[in-house]
RNA sequence: GGGGGUGUAGCUCAGCUGGUUAGAGCGUCUGCCUGUCACGCAGAAGGUCGCGGGUUCGAGUCCCGUCGCUCCCGCCA
């Protein structure tokens, strides 16, 4: 008999089906058995009577997380015993044969039938393959899942290209230190820490690209929002008027995603107990004017000079939004040519720049803008940062025939889940995080 | 890189000013139970209190060192 998944069972009643799948909690009550089935599509309640002499014996055998395989029959349950909880309660399967495909030990570091999971990040990481299968941490990649598939189909809708561009790199230049060395043959080479040059290659062949793609960054840094390996969401467009053209469209594929966690994810997210985001038009504020708002509504001011927003700022910014505009997302925009890379185009007034980020329940999850497109300013403004031309030979070569006017983001894929789920730490939101200390699982 | 918090059972934690045999809930194991669904009831096992040193008649508790974990800032997505 081919195996049936749990999902299906309801429409099956009165029939004889196989199913397989994850003993996910035992009810033992002497003469009667209770079996909660865990597979990929759900759960459903399996009841073994001592009539059926074989799959009775063994029951009493089988311990949580036992992987088994079992012939029965779907019956309605009798009235008064349905569940609600379970999409399968109104059914059961009286299970006539049971094989044990595989065991588990009993004692368990993480209990996937927990509700709430209630473990340290620790135990829930160092643990991962048991703690996936529990239903709210399951939950949490699903939703990533769908989001990546949302991403894809918004862009790919739009006349992106999706490419992918190499991760190992030759040379270190574009940051500081930030680049993990790693040994290439018989010299050194360096791991991505941004796609932002190919991407910026693709533009100059296709208009429009896009990658979903691993960005490596050697930072030590101890948050609940950095990681060293995490996957970026990057895209690049040309021909635009300016850069209020790439944050439309920004807004746009946000729009898309959140639209879909509507109406694929509701489930999980109610399984966090997580809000929805809001779907309104993403306000814009100049980094200058929130600033400002900062100092009169919450009385925050930065350091004498430097205009910049510290993370308490953007969590207070992204409470205010909220209040005064109901969006969860903000744009901030024209940050100060100090604290934006050489490519960044400069506004009119070149202390600032045609730049935004993007910060989603009060943590920056993109930053973006328009890009340098000429050769001449471009080469100039390595020099003024302090750069070697010569070292960004291939970079610049992207500009030598011809480029238009473009510019682009990148958008931390984990980021958006955590704000959305509410979890603690990006690292939850992430399958095998890798962090200063973390390099297992 | 700078600054805080924390480490006690498989998990989550309690343990006041130092004082007999270190506790709870959940989990595990055994027994009973034919309608439970986080089943219930009865019983049991399980700890070198991170590690090393010190103070003391006596240290889970105080001091020093060390290691781990975790958070904030910097930097960023």
């Amino acid at each position: 008999m081919e195996r049936m998944l749990i999902g299906e069972t309801p429409q099956h009643i009165g029939e004889s089906v196989r199913l397989a799948g994850w003993v996910h909690i035992r009810r033992d009550h002497g003469k009667l058995i209770f079996i909660d089935l865990r597979d990929r599509s759900g759960k459903i309640q399996m009841i073994i009577v001592p009539d059926h002499v074989e799959a009775y014996e063994a029951a009493k055998g089988v311990r949580n997380e036992f992987v088994i395989d079992i012939v029965g029959k779907v019956k309605s349950r009798p009235g008064g015993a349905q569940n609600e909880k379970i999409s399968t309660g109104n059914v059961e399967i009286e299970v006539e044969q049971l094989k044990v495909l595989a065991v588990a030990e009993n004692v368990l570091p993480v209990e996937p039938s927990s509700d709430t999971l209630d473990v340290n990040l620790k135990t829930l990481l160092d643990n991962r393959q048991l703690s996936l299968r529990n239903a709210k941490v399951n939950a949490i990649f699903r939703i990533y899942s769908s989001m990546l598939r949302a991403y894809d189909a918004v862009l790919s809708q739009d006349g992106f290209l999706e490419i992918k561009t190499p991760k190992i790199l030759s040379s270190a230049t574009e940051g500081g230190a930030n680049f993990f060395k790693v040994k290439y043959f018989d010299r050194s080479a360096y791991l991505a820490q941004s796609p932002q040059f190919y991407k910026q290659a693709g533009v100059g062949a296709f208009e429009r690209v896009f990658e979903i793609g691993t960005v490596f960054r050697a930072e030590p840094h101890f948050t609940t929002r950095h990681v060293n390996e995490y996957t970026g969401l990057d895209a690049e467009m040309g021909f635009i008027e300016s850069f209020s053209d790439v944050m439309d469209e920004l807004e746009k594929t946000m729009m898309f995603i959140f639209k879909t966690f509507q109406d694929e994810c509701a489930e999980e997210m109610a399984l966090h107990e997580a809000q929805m985001p809001s779907i309104v038009a993403i306000p814009r504020l100049k980094l200058t004017e929130a600033l400002q708002i900062l100092e009169q509504q919450y009385g925050k001011k930065m350091e004498d000079g430097v205009v910049d927003i510290d993370p308490e700022g953007e969590r207070l910014i992204g409470e205010y939004v909220k209040k005064e505009y109901g969006s969860d997302l903000v744009f901030l925009t024209h940050y100060p040519t100090v604290a934006r890379p050489f490519y960044v185009m400069p506004n009119e007034d070149p202390q600032f720049t045609d730049s935004f980020d993007l910060l989603f329940r009060g943590l920056e999850i993109a930053s973006g803008g328009q890009r340098i497109h000429n050769y001449a300013d471009l080469a100039k403004n390595i020099q003024l940062h302090g750069l070697n031309p010569d070292e960004f030979k291939h970079y610049l070569d992207n500009f030598r025939f011809g480029m238009p006017p473009h510019g682009g983001w990148g958008l931390g894929s984990e980021r958006i889940v955590q704000k959305l789920l509410g979890l603690k730490s990006v690292k939850e939101a992430i399958l095998f995080p890798r962090d200063v200390k973390r390099l297992t699982p």
